[in-house]
DNA sequence: TTGAGACCTGAAGTAAGGTTGAGATCAATA
DNA sequence: TATTGATCTCAACCTTACTTCAGGTCTCAA
């Protein structure tokens, strides 16, 4: 039994085999836990080793990182889970549906951007007051006195 | 004549003008003309004087830069103009239609990243082998010899 | 003419996300 | 046991895209 519960805690993981099945360098491994992203204890000998939920870390990290979420951020997630627990299912659905609505918005204002840009191609406007590629913001369209962006040339 | 001519070349601009109204600090301006992006003469007291196709140029730079291209390869592709000239229409539609190109593969990668998440948020399969997002490459899948990016937790 | 504000240069700083190197120690295999 | 490969720490460096600073000069309106 207890031999059981000593096999459920799983064999600790090395530097290099976290790297090499997180598909991370070492280095990054070093850096993320400096950041407070991942955590690991130290062997006799003053080595990191990791216990297997890292491994589920770096995923969530990593695919973080695709949606374009910066580390600090992805940190405080992590850091705001109970107990500095690794996300479980259910966490991870919290997580992946709140990234889930930034990637979108990403992918809109892009859409809208290429959007624009479709409108523009061929007008050579770039250089017109009224251009929506050069006026991001949609602030004008009034012309009365306040910050002007972006004068006629 | 001479002096339409004169008008023709247009009053240069100084640096706080083309700040003021392309919307980039003069320090940006500093640091394009390093770059080569953008080009200047000097007053007799050597402070930079700008042509007017200047805020051309910064225009160009700046919707190239919210689509996500780097400094460098905006430099590129205006170095490649004839004569270092400032994009004209024709040359603009040249740029943005290319630049259009990239910003839509970015759109549609990210899009499949959504996808991939909406398939994945309810499952927590983040720990297992197969699940895409862990496996962005689709580079597994045959489970013989060669390169394992992830393996199992 | 003079003073305020704009400009000049070069170096250094910032932020994110790491990588690289030096010099020393650990761990595991021959 | 010896040695090779893996790790350790910490500082320095890298890239992108700029900003800030210090100390000095220009420009132009009053």
């Amino acid at each position: 039994m207890s031999k059981i519960a000593a096999a459920d805690i799983g064999k600790a993981l090395t530097p290099g085999e976290v790297a090499r099945r997180s598909g991370v360098a070492v280095s990054a491994l070093h850096f993320y836990e400096k950041k407070g992203l991942i955590h690991s204890h130290r062997s006799s000998g003053n080595q990191r080793r990791y216990s297997r939920d890292v491994l589920r870390r770096v995923a969530v990290i990593k695919v973080a990182q695709r949606i374009g979420i910066p580390l600090a951020e992805i940190g405080r997630a992590l850091a705001e889970l109970p107990d500095g627990r690794t996300p479980n299912a259910h966490d991870w659905k919290r997580l992946s549906a709140h990234w889930r609505h930034d990637l979108n918005e990403r992918i809109q204002s892009l859409t809208q951007l290429r959007d624009q840009l479709d409108g523009c191609i061929g007008c050579g406007c770039l250089s017109i007051n009224a251009c929506r590629l050069r006026n991001p913001l949609d602030e004008l369209s009034e012309d009365g006195p306040g910050p002007r962006l972006l004068e006629p040339d």
